[in-house]
DNA sequence: CGGTGTCTTGAATACCATCAAGTCTTGTGG
DNA sequence: CCACAAGACTTGATGGTATTCAAGACACCG
Protein backbone atom coordinates (compact mmCIF):
# COMPACT_ATOMS: atom_id res chain seq x y z
CA UNK A 1 0.00 0.00 0.00
CA UNK A 2 1.38 3.33 -0.89
CA UNK A 3 -0.95 5.08 2.00
CA UNK A 4 1.73 6.59 4.36
CA UNK A 5 1.67 9.44 5.87
CA UNK A 6 3.86 12.31 6.45
CA UNK A 7 3.69 14.65 9.29
CA UNK A 8 5.15 18.05 8.29
CA UNK A 9 5.10 19.34 11.79
CA UNK A 10 4.30 16.74 14.44
CA UNK A 11 2.43 19.34 16.79
CA UNK A 12 -0.60 20.35 16.43
CA UNK A 13 -2.30 17.71 13.98
CA UNK A 14 -4.59 15.98 16.39
CA UNK A 15 -7.82 17.23 15.49
CA UNK A 16 -7.69 15.90 12.01
CA UNK A 17 -9.45 13.01 11.66
CA UNK A 18 -7.83 10.33 10.14
CA UNK A 19 -10.85 9.32 8.02
CA UNK A 20 -11.11 7.11 5.07
CA UNK A 21 -12.52 8.53 2.14
CA UNK A 22 -15.88 6.97 2.27
CA UNK A 23 -16.68 8.99 5.26
CA UNK A 24 -15.54 12.13 3.51
CA UNK A 25 -18.61 14.30 3.13
CA UNK A 26 -16.85 16.40 0.28
CA UNK A 27 -16.57 14.25 -1.99
CA UNK A 28 -19.97 13.11 -3.26
CA UNK A 29 -19.71 14.20 -6.90
CA UNK A 30 -16.11 14.76 -6.76
CA UNK A 31 -13.01 13.88 -8.89
CA UNK A 32 -11.74 11.96 -5.59
CA UNK A 33 -14.35 9.82 -5.47
CA UNK A 34 -14.45 9.05 -8.80
CA UNK A 35 -10.69 8.34 -8.12
CA UNK A 36 -11.89 6.22 -5.64
CA UNK A 37 -14.47 4.39 -7.11
CA UNK A 38 -11.89 3.76 -10.24
CA UNK A 39 -9.93 1.91 -7.98
CA UNK A 40 -11.95 -0.28 -5.22
CA UNK A 41 -13.92 -2.42 -7.70
CA UNK A 42 -10.10 -4.13 -8.21
CA UNK A 43 -9.55 -4.39 -4.17
CA UNK A 44 -6.70 -5.54 -4.04
CA UNK A 45 -4.86 -3.88 -6.91
CA UNK A 46 -4.89 -0.43 -6.49
CA UNK A 47 -4.76 1.16 -10.26
CA UNK A 48 -4.64 4.99 -8.89
CA UNK A 49 -1.95 5.46 -5.53
CA UNK A 50 -2.76 7.99 -3.28
CA UNK A 51 -1.14 8.84 -0.42
CA UNK A 52 -2.16 10.65 2.93
CA UNK A 53 -0.42 13.82 4.30
CA UNK A 54 -1.31 16.30 6.12
CA UNK A 55 0.17 19.88 7.13
CA UNK A 56 -0.18 22.42 9.77
CA UNK A 57 -1.70 25.78 9.51
CA UNK A 58 -0.02 28.21 7.76
CA UNK A 59 2.53 26.03 6.27
CA UNK A 60 3.09 25.48 2.69
CA UNK A 61 0.98 22.24 0.78
CA UNK A 62 3.36 23.08 -2.62
CA UNK A 63 5.26 25.22 -3.88
CA UNK A 64 5.22 26.89 -7.12
CA UNK A 65 7.14 24.39 -9.77
CA UNK A 66 7.81 21.95 -7.52
CA UNK A 67 5.09 19.40 -8.20
CA UNK A 68 6.45 15.96 -9.19
CA UNK A 69 4.18 13.82 -10.22
CA UNK A 70 1.06 13.99 -7.85
CA UNK A 71 -1.76 15.76 -7.62
CA UNK A 72 -3.19 17.26 -4.51
CA UNK A 73 -6.77 16.88 -3.34
CA UNK A 74 -7.70 18.73 -0.15
CA UNK A 75 -9.70 16.02 2.31
CA UNK A 76 -9.76 18.23 5.10
CA UNK A 77 -9.26 21.63 6.54
CA UNK A 78 -9.23 24.69 4.07
CA UNK A 79 -6.26 25.99 1.82
CA UNK A 80 -5.51 29.00 -0.68
CA UNK A 81 -3.75 29.18 -3.85
CA UNK A 82 -1.25 32.15 -3.60
CA UNK A 83 0.62 34.09 -6.28
CA UNK A 84 3.35 35.68 -4.47
CA UNK A 85 4.91 39.27 -6.12
CA UNK A 86 8.47 40.55 -5.77
CA UNK A 87 7.46 43.14 -3.63
CA UNK A 88 6.21 40.99 -1.11
CA UNK A 89 1.96 41.67 -1.99
CA UNK A 90 -0.03 38.57 -2.85
CA UNK A 91 -2.72 37.74 -3.93
CA UNK A 92 -4.88 34.41 -3.98
CA UNK A 93 -6.62 32.94 -6.63
CA UNK A 94 -8.72 30.82 -4.89
CA UNK A 95 -9.79 29.03 -1.77
CA UNK A 96 -9.74 25.25 -1.28
CA UNK A 97 -12.06 23.33 0.53
CA UNK A 98 -12.34 19.71 1.32
CA UNK A 99 -13.09 17.59 -2.09
CA UNK A 100 -11.51 20.48 -3.90
CA UNK A 101 -8.10 19.44 -6.62
CA UNK A 102 -6.07 22.16 -6.13
CA UNK A 103 -5.82 22.29 -9.60
CA UNK A 104 -7.94 20.45 -12.49
CA UNK A 105 -5.19 21.59 -14.63
CA UNK A 106 -2.37 20.13 -12.70
CA UNK A 107 -3.56 16.47 -14.34
CA UNK A 108 -1.84 17.84 -18.12
CA UNK A 109 0.63 20.61 -16.72
CA UNK A 110 3.47 19.63 -14.54
CA UNK A 111 3.88 23.06 -12.47
CA UNK A 112 1.55 25.21 -10.97
CA UNK A 113 2.56 28.87 -11.24
CA UNK A 114 1.43 29.58 -7.97
CA UNK A 115 1.84 28.30 -4.31
CA UNK A 116 -0.79 26.38 -2.16
CA UNK A 117 -1.06 27.40 1.34
CA UNK A 118 -2.61 25.52 4.15
CA UNK A 119 -5.00 27.88 5.87
CA UNK A 120 -5.97 25.69 8.92
CA UNK A 121 -4.12 22.26 9.23
CA UNK A 122 -5.32 20.37 6.49
CA UNK A 123 -5.47 16.83 5.41
CA UNK A 124 -4.92 16.13 1.84
CA UNK A 125 -4.18 13.07 -0.69
CA UNK A 126 -2.26 12.77 -3.69
CA UNK A 127 -3.19 10.80 -7.07
CA UNK A 128 -0.60 10.39 -9.00
CA UNK A 129 -0.76 12.20 -12.22
CA UNK A 130 0.63 9.62 -14.99
CA UNK A 131 -1.63 6.73 -13.74
CA UNK A 132 -5.01 9.15 -13.47
CA UNK A 133 -4.64 10.14 -16.74
CA UNK A 134 -3.93 6.48 -17.97
CA UNK A 135 -7.51 5.67 -16.14
CA UNK A 136 -9.33 8.69 -18.44
CA UNK A 137 -8.96 6.65 -21.08
CA UNK A 138 -10.63 3.21 -19.50
CA UNK A 139 -13.48 4.81 -17.41
CA UNK A 140 -14.82 8.26 -19.29
CA UNK A 141 -16.67 9.09 -16.23
CA UNK A 142 -13.45 9.97 -14.68
CA UNK A 143 -12.82 12.82 -17.69
CA UNK A 144 -16.39 14.02 -17.12
CA UNK A 145 -15.83 14.27 -13.27
CA UNK A 146 -12.50 15.88 -14.12
CA UNK A 147 -13.82 18.26 -16.77
CA UNK A 148 -16.88 19.34 -14.20
CA UNK A 149 -14.84 20.15 -11.26
CA UNK A 150 -12.35 22.00 -13.92
CA UNK A 151 -15.13 23.67 -15.22
CA UNK A 152 -16.42 24.88 -11.97
CA UNK A 153 -12.72 26.33 -11.29
CA UNK A 154 -12.91 28.14 -14.45
CA UNK A 155 -16.14 29.62 -13.80
CA UNK A 156 -14.92 30.78 -10.59
CA UNK A 157 -11.53 32.68 -12.02
CA UNK A 158 -14.13 34.80 -14.28
CA UNK A 159 -16.58 35.63 -11.43
CA UNK A 160 -13.24 36.52 -9.49
CA UNK A 161 -11.67 38.71 -12.60
CA UNK A 162 -15.36 40.76 -12.87
CA UNK A 163 -15.16 40.92 -9.00
CA UNK A 164 -11.87 42.56 -8.99
CA UNK A 165 -12.27 44.61 -11.96
CA UNK A 166 -15.41 45.88 -11.72
CA UNK A 167 -16.84 45.56 -8.06
CA UNK A 168 -16.56 48.40 -4.96
CA UNK A 169 -14.20 47.09 -1.75
CA UNK A 170 -18.14 46.41 0.24
CA UNK A 171 -18.75 44.08 -3.03
CA UNK A 172 -16.03 42.39 -3.13
CA UNK A 173 -15.59 41.00 0.49
CA UNK A 174 -19.57 40.30 0.92
CA UNK A 175 -19.57 38.45 -2.08
CA UNK A 176 -16.28 36.51 -1.04
CA UNK A 177 -18.24 35.63 2.31
CA UNK A 178 -21.07 34.78 0.15
CA UNK A 179 -19.33 32.27 -2.03
CA UNK A 180 -17.31 30.57 0.72
CA UNK A 181 -21.01 30.18 2.44
CA UNK A 182 -22.76 28.38 -0.94
CA UNK A 183 -19.46 26.25 -1.11
CA UNK A 184 -20.09 24.99 2.68
CA UNK A 185 -23.53 24.59 1.80
CA UNK A 186 -23.14 22.43 -1.30
CA UNK A 187 -20.98 19.77 0.43
CA UNK A 188 -23.27 19.64 3.62
CA UNK A 189 -20.40 21.27 5.74
CA UNK A 190 -23.05 23.88 7.19
CA UNK A 191 -27.27 23.57 6.70
CA UNK A 192 -27.71 26.71 5.85
CA UNK A 193 -25.81 30.23 3.98
CA UNK A 194 -27.49 31.74 6.89
CA UNK A 195 -26.22 29.75 9.86
CA UNK A 196 -23.35 30.16 12.31
CA UNK A 197 -20.28 28.54 9.85
CA UNK A 198 -16.53 28.21 10.59
CA UNK A 199 -14.33 31.02 9.08
CA UNK A 200 -10.52 30.27 9.50
CA UNK A 201 -10.15 32.95 7.63
CA UNK A 202 -7.81 35.35 8.73
CA UNK A 203 -8.31 39.71 7.69
CA UNK A 204 -5.35 39.30 5.37
CA UNK A 205 -6.70 36.19 3.77
CA UNK A 206 -10.06 38.46 2.60
CA UNK A 207 -7.22 41.20 1.79
CA UNK A 208 -4.73 39.12 -0.74
CA UNK A 209 -8.23 37.62 -1.99
CA UNK A 210 -9.86 40.74 -2.67
CA UNK A 211 -6.73 42.27 -3.62
CA UNK A 212 -7.67 45.25 -0.74
CA UNK A 213 -5.45 46.44 2.13
CA UNK A 214 -5.40 45.23 5.39
CA UNK A 215 -6.52 48.56 7.44
CA UNK A 216 -9.74 48.87 4.44
CA UNK A 217 -10.84 45.47 4.94
CA UNK A 218 -10.68 45.60 8.49
CA UNK A 219 -12.75 49.66 8.42
CA UNK A 220 -15.69 47.60 5.84
CA UNK A 221 -15.66 44.40 8.12
CA UNK A 222 -16.13 46.83 11.34
CA UNK A 223 -18.70 48.29 9.45
CA UNK A 224 -20.42 45.41 8.28
CA UNK A 225 -21.17 44.69 12.14
CA UNK A 226 -21.55 47.61 13.12
CA UNK A 227 -24.42 48.00 10.43
CA UNK A 228 -26.09 44.47 11.98
CA UNK A 229 -24.98 42.90 8.73
CA UNK A 230 -22.66 39.90 10.05
CA UNK A 231 -20.89 38.83 12.81
CA UNK A 232 -17.64 37.41 13.02
CA UNK A 233 -15.75 35.84 16.50
CA UNK A 234 -13.74 33.45 17.30
CA UNK A 235 -13.08 31.58 14.07
CA UNK A 236 -16.69 31.61 13.34
CA UNK A 237 -19.18 33.94 10.75
CA UNK A 238 -22.78 34.15 10.94
CA UNK A 239 -24.98 36.06 8.42
CA UNK A 240 -27.17 38.09 10.50
CA UNK A 241 -28.65 40.16 7.84
CA UNK A 242 -29.17 37.71 4.50
CA UNK A 243 -31.24 40.37 2.11
CA UNK A 244 -29.16 42.83 3.36
CA UNK A 245 -26.30 41.45 3.23
CA UNK A 246 -27.10 40.11 -0.20
CA UNK A 247 -28.37 43.50 -1.43
CA UNK A 248 -24.43 44.92 -0.36
CA UNK A 249 -22.86 42.00 -2.27
CA UNK A 250 -25.21 42.35 -5.56
CA UNK A 251 -25.24 45.84 -5.97
CA UNK A 252 -25.44 46.03 -9.92
CA UNK B 1 -20.66 18.87 -46.36
CA UNK B 2 -21.86 21.15 -43.66
CA UNK B 3 -19.38 24.05 -44.77
CA UNK B 4 -22.17 26.43 -44.87
CA UNK B 5 -21.37 30.40 -44.51
CA UNK B 6 -23.77 32.67 -42.96
CA UNK B 7 -23.56 36.15 -43.68
CA UNK B 8 -24.12 38.74 -40.50
CA UNK B 9 -23.81 41.83 -42.47
CA UNK B 10 -23.54 41.54 -45.99
CA UNK B 11 -21.61 44.18 -45.78
CA UNK B 12 -17.60 44.48 -45.35
CA UNK B 13 -16.65 41.06 -44.61
CA UNK B 14 -14.50 41.16 -48.20
CA UNK B 15 -11.23 41.51 -47.02
CA UNK B 16 -11.72 38.28 -44.86
CA UNK B 17 -10.09 35.50 -46.84
CA UNK B 18 -11.96 32.15 -47.50
CA UNK B 19 -9.22 30.22 -46.76
CA UNK B 20 -8.92 26.81 -45.64
CA UNK B 21 -7.81 25.72 -42.32
CA UNK B 22 -4.16 24.34 -43.65
CA UNK B 23 -3.57 27.78 -44.96
CA UNK B 24 -4.58 28.80 -41.03
CA UNK B 25 -1.07 30.54 -39.81
CA UNK B 26 -2.32 30.28 -36.44
CA UNK B 27 -3.64 26.52 -36.07
CA UNK B 28 0.20 24.86 -35.77
CA UNK B 29 -0.37 23.60 -32.27
CA UNK B 30 -4.01 24.72 -31.85
CA UNK B 31 -7.20 22.22 -31.17
CA UNK B 32 -8.55 23.22 -34.60
CA UNK B 33 -5.62 22.11 -36.39
CA UNK B 34 -6.14 18.76 -34.28
CA UNK B 35 -9.46 18.35 -35.03
CA UNK B 36 -8.62 18.97 -38.62
CA UNK B 37 -6.00 16.29 -38.95
CA UNK B 38 -8.48 13.88 -37.02
CA UNK B 39 -10.86 14.43 -40.04
CA UNK B 40 -9.28 14.03 -43.09
CA UNK B 41 -7.50 10.67 -42.71
CA UNK B 42 -10.66 9.33 -43.89
CA UNK B 43 -11.09 12.28 -46.10
CA UNK B 44 -14.59 11.37 -47.42
CA UNK B 45 -16.92 10.94 -44.17
CA UNK B 46 -15.32 14.28 -42.24
CA UNK B 47 -16.04 13.00 -38.37
CA UNK B 48 -15.82 15.99 -37.11
CA UNK B 49 -18.62 18.37 -39.17
CA UNK B 50 -16.99 21.91 -38.89
CA UNK B 51 -19.04 25.07 -40.12
CA UNK B 52 -17.79 28.45 -41.52
CA UNK B 53 -19.37 31.37 -39.92
CA UNK B 54 -18.24 35.36 -40.51
CA UNK B 55 -19.22 38.14 -38.61
CA UNK B 56 -18.98 42.10 -38.24
CA UNK B 57 -16.49 44.11 -36.25
CA UNK B 58 -18.87 45.08 -32.98
CA UNK B 59 -20.91 42.07 -33.38
CA UNK B 60 -21.55 39.40 -31.28
CA UNK B 61 -20.68 36.08 -32.04
CA UNK B 62 -22.42 34.29 -29.00
CA UNK B 63 -24.41 34.99 -26.12
CA UNK B 64 -24.66 33.97 -23.00
CA UNK B 65 -26.40 30.37 -22.19
CA UNK B 66 -26.90 30.39 -26.46
CA UNK B 67 -24.57 27.79 -26.96
CA UNK B 68 -26.04 25.38 -28.90
CA UNK B 69 -24.46 21.89 -29.02
CA UNK B 70 -21.15 23.71 -31.07
CA UNK B 71 -17.95 25.50 -30.15
CA UNK B 72 -16.87 28.24 -31.78
CA UNK B 73 -13.30 28.20 -32.68
CA UNK B 74 -11.59 32.26 -34.52
CA UNK B 75 -9.99 31.40 -37.50
CA UNK B 76 -9.40 35.11 -38.23
CA UNK B 77 -9.76 38.31 -36.50
CA UNK B 78 -10.25 39.26 -32.84
CA UNK B 79 -12.56 39.13 -30.59
CA UNK B 80 -13.45 39.44 -26.89
CA UNK B 81 -15.52 37.43 -24.40
CA UNK B 82 -17.04 39.94 -22.07
CA UNK B 83 -19.10 40.10 -18.61
CA UNK B 84 -21.86 42.42 -18.81
CA UNK B 85 -23.35 43.97 -15.44
CA UNK B 86 -26.45 45.31 -14.74
CA UNK B 87 -25.20 48.62 -14.76
CA UNK B 88 -24.12 48.27 -17.84
CA UNK B 89 -20.43 48.50 -17.05
CA UNK B 90 -18.47 45.69 -18.53
CA UNK B 91 -15.45 43.01 -18.02
CA UNK B 92 -13.79 41.59 -20.49
CA UNK B 93 -12.16 38.24 -19.69
CA UNK B 94 -9.73 37.78 -22.39
CA UNK B 95 -9.26 38.31 -25.87
CA UNK B 96 -9.36 35.78 -28.50
CA UNK B 97 -7.16 35.55 -31.37
CA UNK B 98 -7.00 33.12 -34.13
CA UNK B 99 -6.53 29.88 -33.27
CA UNK B 100 -8.27 30.68 -29.80
CA UNK B 101 -11.22 28.27 -28.85
CA UNK B 102 -13.65 31.01 -27.19
CA UNK B 103 -13.47 28.27 -24.45
CA UNK B 104 -12.43 25.26 -24.05
CA UNK B 105 -14.68 24.61 -21.19
CA UNK B 106 -17.61 24.73 -23.83
CA UNK B 107 -16.55 21.20 -24.74
CA UNK B 108 -17.88 20.07 -21.20
CA UNK B 109 -20.25 22.28 -20.42
CA UNK B 110 -23.01 23.75 -22.30
CA UNK B 111 -23.48 27.33 -21.64
CA UNK B 112 -20.83 30.25 -21.35
CA UNK B 113 -21.41 32.91 -18.66
CA UNK B 114 -20.56 35.41 -20.74
CA UNK B 115 -20.56 36.84 -24.19
CA UNK B 116 -18.61 36.73 -27.00
CA UNK B 117 -17.88 39.77 -29.45
CA UNK B 118 -16.27 40.53 -32.05
CA UNK B 119 -13.86 43.01 -32.53
CA UNK B 120 -12.63 43.07 -36.19
CA UNK B 121 -14.30 41.74 -38.78
CA UNK B 122 -14.53 37.60 -37.27
CA UNK B 123 -14.41 34.42 -39.20
CA UNK B 124 -14.70 31.25 -36.93
CA UNK B 125 -15.93 27.77 -37.65
CA UNK B 126 -18.00 26.05 -35.01
CA UNK B 127 -17.04 22.31 -33.89
CA UNK B 128 -20.06 19.78 -32.74
CA UNK B 129 -19.35 19.32 -29.41
CA UNK B 130 -20.64 15.59 -29.14
CA UNK B 131 -18.65 14.80 -32.02
CA UNK B 132 -15.71 16.48 -30.75
CA UNK B 133 -15.67 14.74 -27.80
CA UNK B 134 -16.47 11.57 -28.73
CA UNK B 135 -13.28 11.62 -30.83
CA UNK B 136 -11.05 12.12 -26.91
CA UNK B 137 -11.52 8.29 -26.23
CA UNK B 138 -9.88 7.26 -30.12
CA UNK B 139 -7.82 9.52 -30.12
CA UNK B 140 -5.79 10.43 -27.19
CA UNK B 141 -3.79 13.86 -28.69
CA UNK B 142 -7.03 15.38 -28.91
CA UNK B 143 -7.61 15.48 -25.40
CA UNK B 144 -3.93 16.50 -24.79
CA UNK B 145 -4.37 19.28 -27.85
CA UNK B 146 -7.65 20.29 -25.73
CA UNK B 147 -5.99 19.99 -21.90
CA UNK B 148 -2.95 22.39 -23.21
CA UNK B 149 -5.50 24.84 -24.90
CA UNK B 150 -7.35 24.59 -21.35
CA UNK B 151 -4.28 24.94 -19.30
CA UNK B 152 -3.11 28.25 -21.24
CA UNK B 153 -6.74 29.50 -20.72
CA UNK B 154 -6.56 29.23 -16.76
CA UNK B 155 -3.22 30.28 -17.01
CA UNK B 156 -3.98 33.65 -18.44
CA UNK B 157 -7.07 33.79 -16.25
CA UNK B 158 -4.97 33.82 -13.30
CA UNK B 159 -2.15 36.29 -14.08
CA UNK B 160 -5.32 38.41 -15.08
CA UNK B 161 -6.63 38.23 -11.50
CA UNK B 162 -3.14 39.53 -10.15
CA UNK B 163 -3.06 41.91 -12.97
CA UNK B 164 -6.53 43.23 -11.49
CA UNK B 165 -5.94 42.76 -7.87
CA UNK B 166 -2.18 43.87 -7.31
CA UNK B 167 -1.29 46.06 -10.16
CA UNK B 168 -2.08 49.74 -10.98
CA UNK B 169 -3.37 51.46 -14.17
CA UNK B 170 0.22 51.74 -15.86
CA UNK B 171 0.96 48.28 -15.10
CA UNK B 172 -2.32 47.06 -16.24
CA UNK B 173 -2.24 48.66 -19.70
CA UNK B 174 1.36 47.92 -20.31
CA UNK B 175 0.58 44.30 -19.35
CA UNK B 176 -2.35 43.95 -21.66
CA UNK B 177 -0.24 45.07 -24.47
CA UNK B 178 3.03 43.42 -24.00
CA UNK B 179 1.13 40.27 -23.62
CA UNK B 180 -0.86 40.57 -27.13
CA UNK B 181 2.30 41.11 -28.54
CA UNK B 182 3.82 37.92 -27.37
CA UNK B 183 0.42 35.89 -28.19
CA UNK B 184 0.67 37.18 -32.07
CA UNK B 185 4.52 36.81 -32.19
CA UNK B 186 3.71 33.17 -31.12
CA UNK B 187 1.38 32.70 -33.55
CA UNK B 188 3.38 34.24 -36.40
CA UNK B 189 1.46 37.15 -36.74
CA UNK B 190 3.95 39.83 -36.00
CA UNK B 191 7.43 38.79 -36.10
CA UNK B 192 8.85 40.30 -33.35
CA UNK B 193 7.24 41.81 -30.39
CA UNK B 194 9.02 44.84 -30.95
CA UNK B 195 7.51 45.74 -34.59
CA UNK B 196 4.34 47.69 -35.50
CA UNK B 197 2.06 45.83 -35.32
CA UNK B 198 -1.69 45.77 -36.24
CA UNK B 199 -4.22 46.76 -33.24
CA UNK B 200 -7.54 46.73 -33.73
CA UNK B 201 -8.91 47.45 -30.18
CA UNK B 202 -10.35 50.58 -29.33
CA UNK B 203 -9.34 52.45 -26.31
CA UNK B 204 -12.53 51.05 -24.86
CA UNK B 205 -11.72 47.67 -25.21
CA UNK B 206 -8.66 48.68 -22.81
CA UNK B 207 -10.95 49.99 -20.84
CA UNK B 208 -12.91 46.89 -20.23
CA UNK B 209 -10.03 44.21 -20.03
CA UNK B 210 -8.55 46.30 -17.22
CA UNK B 211 -11.03 47.57 -14.77
CA UNK B 212 -10.21 51.19 -15.41
CA UNK B 213 -12.40 54.09 -16.65
CA UNK B 214 -12.11 55.73 -20.62
CA UNK B 215 -10.84 58.63 -19.07
CA UNK B 216 -7.60 57.51 -17.14
CA UNK B 217 -7.09 55.07 -20.25
CA UNK B 218 -6.76 57.69 -22.09
CA UNK B 219 -4.32 59.53 -20.19
CA UNK B 220 -2.15 56.73 -19.25
CA UNK B 221 -2.14 56.40 -22.77
CA UNK B 222 -1.20 59.40 -23.82
CA UNK B 223 1.60 59.38 -21.24
CA UNK B 224 3.07 56.33 -22.62
CA UNK B 225 3.40 58.24 -25.57
CA UNK B 226 4.30 61.50 -24.74
CA UNK B 227 7.25 59.43 -23.01
CA UNK B 228 8.34 57.86 -26.16
CA UNK B 229 6.83 54.08 -25.02
CA UNK B 230 4.84 53.58 -27.51
CA UNK B 231 2.62 55.08 -30.53
CA UNK B 232 -0.25 54.13 -31.27
CA UNK B 233 -1.81 55.60 -34.68
CA UNK B 234 -4.24 54.18 -37.25
CA UNK B 235 -5.06 50.77 -35.54
CA UNK B 236 -1.62 49.58 -35.14
CA UNK B 237 0.65 49.77 -32.60
CA UNK B 238 4.96 50.38 -31.76
CA UNK B 239 6.88 49.29 -29.26
CA UNK B 240 9.25 52.04 -29.04
CA UNK B 241 11.22 51.53 -25.88
CA UNK B 242 10.92 47.91 -25.20
CA UNK B 243 13.37 48.12 -21.94
CA UNK B 244 11.19 50.59 -20.77
CA UNK B 245 7.75 49.71 -21.48
CA UNK B 246 8.65 46.16 -20.26
CA UNK B 247 9.72 48.14 -16.81
CA UNK B 248 6.54 50.12 -16.86
CA UNK B 249 5.01 46.69 -16.82
CA UNK B 250 7.01 44.69 -14.66
CA UNK B 251 8.03 46.85 -11.60
CA UNK B 252 7.30 44.18 -8.37
C1' DC C 1 7.69 38.59 29.72
C1' DG C 2 9.21 40.03 25.32
C1' DG C 3 8.02 38.92 20.65
C1' DT C 4 4.98 38.13 16.99
C1' DG C 5 0.69 38.09 14.77
C1' DT C 6 -3.90 40.13 14.46
C1' DC C 7 -6.89 43.69 14.41
C1' DT C 8 -8.44 48.58 15.10
C1' DT C 9 -8.54 53.50 14.57
C1' DG C 10 -7.27 58.15 12.95
C1' DA C 11 -5.04 61.30 9.74
C1' DA C 12 -2.94 62.45 5.39
C1' DT C 13 -2.27 61.24 0.72
C1' DA C 14 -2.68 59.16 -3.92
C1' DC C 15 -4.83 57.05 -7.45
C1' DC C 16 -8.38 56.68 -10.14
C1' DA C 17 -13.38 57.98 -10.95
C1' DT C 18 -16.64 61.28 -12.12
C1' DC C 19 -18.19 65.40 -14.32
C1' DA C 20 -17.94 68.37 -18.12
C1' DA C 21 -16.71 70.37 -22.39
C1' DG C 22 -14.70 70.13 -26.70
C1' DT C 23 -12.20 68.09 -31.04
C1' DC C 24 -12.01 64.94 -34.54
C1' DT C 25 -13.46 60.98 -36.99
C1' DT C 26 -16.82 57.76 -38.81
C1' DG C 27 -21.02 56.59 -40.48
C1' DT C 28 -25.63 57.47 -42.38
C1' DG C 29 -29.66 59.21 -44.48
C1' DG C 30 -31.60 62.93 -47.02
C1' DC D 1 -22.36 64.76 -51.69
C1' DC D 2 -23.43 67.19 -47.83
C1' DA D 3 -25.42 67.67 -43.21
C1' DC D 4 -26.05 65.78 -39.14
C1' DA D 5 -25.62 62.26 -35.56
C1' DA D 6 -23.02 59.11 -33.12
C1' DG D 7 -18.73 57.28 -31.72
C1' DA D 8 -13.89 57.81 -30.28
C1' DC D 9 -10.63 60.27 -27.97
C1' DT D 10 -8.64 64.24 -25.25
C1' DT D 11 -8.14 67.48 -21.57
C1' DG D 12 -9.04 69.99 -17.27
C1' DA D 13 -11.35 70.36 -12.83
C1' DT D 14 -13.21 68.17 -8.90
C1' DG D 15 -14.29 64.38 -5.79
C1' DG D 16 -14.33 59.83 -3.55
C1' DT D 17 -12.56 55.36 -2.56
C1' DA D 18 -8.92 53.04 -1.03
C1' DT D 19 -3.93 53.42 0.24
C1' DT D 20 -0.26 54.76 3.08
C1' DC D 21 1.55 56.10 7.39
C1' DA D 22 1.39 55.77 12.24
C1' DA D 23 0.25 54.27 16.75
C1' DG D 24 -1.87 51.40 19.93
C1' DA D 25 -4.78 47.37 21.93
C1' DC D 26 -5.07 42.63 22.51
C1' DA D 27 -4.19 37.69 22.31
C1' DC D 28 -1.19 33.92 21.96
C1' DC D 29 3.16 31.49 22.40
C1' DG D 30 7.64 30.16 23.53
Amino acid sequence: MNARVRLATAVSVAPLAQATCAACSANEHGVCQAASAWSQPTDTSVEIQQSAHIVAARRIICREQELHDVVPIICEGWAASVVMLSDGSRQILSFLLPGDIVSAALFFDVRPHYLVEAITDVRYRTLKRSEFRAAFFKNPGLLEKLSKAWTEETIRADQLIVDLGRRTADERIARLILKLAERLEKRGMIESETVEMDFPLRQHHIVDATGLTPVHVSKVLTEFRRSGLINISDRSLTILDPVGFRRVAQTR
